[in-house]
DNA sequence: ATAGCTGCAAATGCTTTGCAAGGCC
DNA sequence: GGCCTTGCAAAGCATTTGCAGCTAT
């Protein structure tokens, strides 16, 4: 295979282009979170999965790394649950159902939602981002 | 005045008609909740507000307080923010802005915002509840 | 060389819990 | 009296921080 050729959608060419230093670490969290299509995911999560796998990095360093992801525009903060933080490896536009029994998310293509009227922002206040979030509980009658 | 009777719009008159006893601390953290308009608390918002009044009443019963309340459809929780827990005295049919430079909540009239179309559940799901949060940031042109 | 990263352990912030004492019906 | 509530202190969890040592460029 070409190895002088370095696709932006593999690990170290999304980190070089984001301007992030690929580490050890970097490149094994990014292989985890971006070589299996759209994924939520927690810290704990990641740590778990990186674990599975035999790689060691701390929590701190996981934490760093999400959120070095989330400015440089890898990734995008989902809240939906207080004590909870979800990562999203989907930036693009769109929403989010919740399983709150199984804190799980499931993205809503973006036109899927579409909103008939935006309310304007206060005075002196810009609206930075709009999110929908579907709360789901299991069918009673399933 | 009437003592006769009892609103239930007053705190005990609240309180009585969810079926939950009028303790000291439950009608001073009613009053501080249901007598000036719709509002947006944090539990420890609360504690502050009800210590300025001199009323002493613990961490643990505002918290199981305001769960009963929310239980007893008096309020609505609202995630906007995690790692803070906001408690809606407002649970009609609307939604939230959110100041996140201030932590601020603003609420949006339910028929301001209007879902042009509703995703369905995924089978097996039913729909709980459909959040609508527009995130403000300060407006550069200001 | 040096600015940036990592990892440990401690600290933080919010919320929950266990349980004995007190209060409402 | 009996069950519900309260309050303290301790525990719990998710996340952040300080800082010494390591690493990519």
């Amino acid at each position: 295979m070409d190895v002088t050729h370095v696709s932006e959608t593999e690990p170290l060419g999304r980190l070089r282009k984001a301007g992030l230093r690929p580490t050890r670490q970097r490149l094994a969290l990014a292989r985890m979170l971006f070589s299996q299509g759209d994924r939520h995911v927690t810290a704990e999560q990641l740590r778990d999965e990186v674990a599975a796998e035999g790689a060691r990095v701390s929590m701190a360093t996981i934490y760093n790394t999400l959120h070095h992801f989330t400015s440089a525009g890898l990734l995008r903060h989902v809240v939906v649950d207080a004590g909870r933080t979800y990562f999203d490896t989907n930036t693009g536009h769109h929403h989010h159902f919740y399983v709150e029994s199984e804190h799980r998310l499931i993205d809503i293509d973006g036109d899927t939602v579409r909103l008939a009227s935006v309310p304007d922002a206060p005075p002196g206040r810009a609206i930075d981002s709009i999110d929908v979030i579907v709360r789901l509980k299991p069918d009673i009658r399933a």
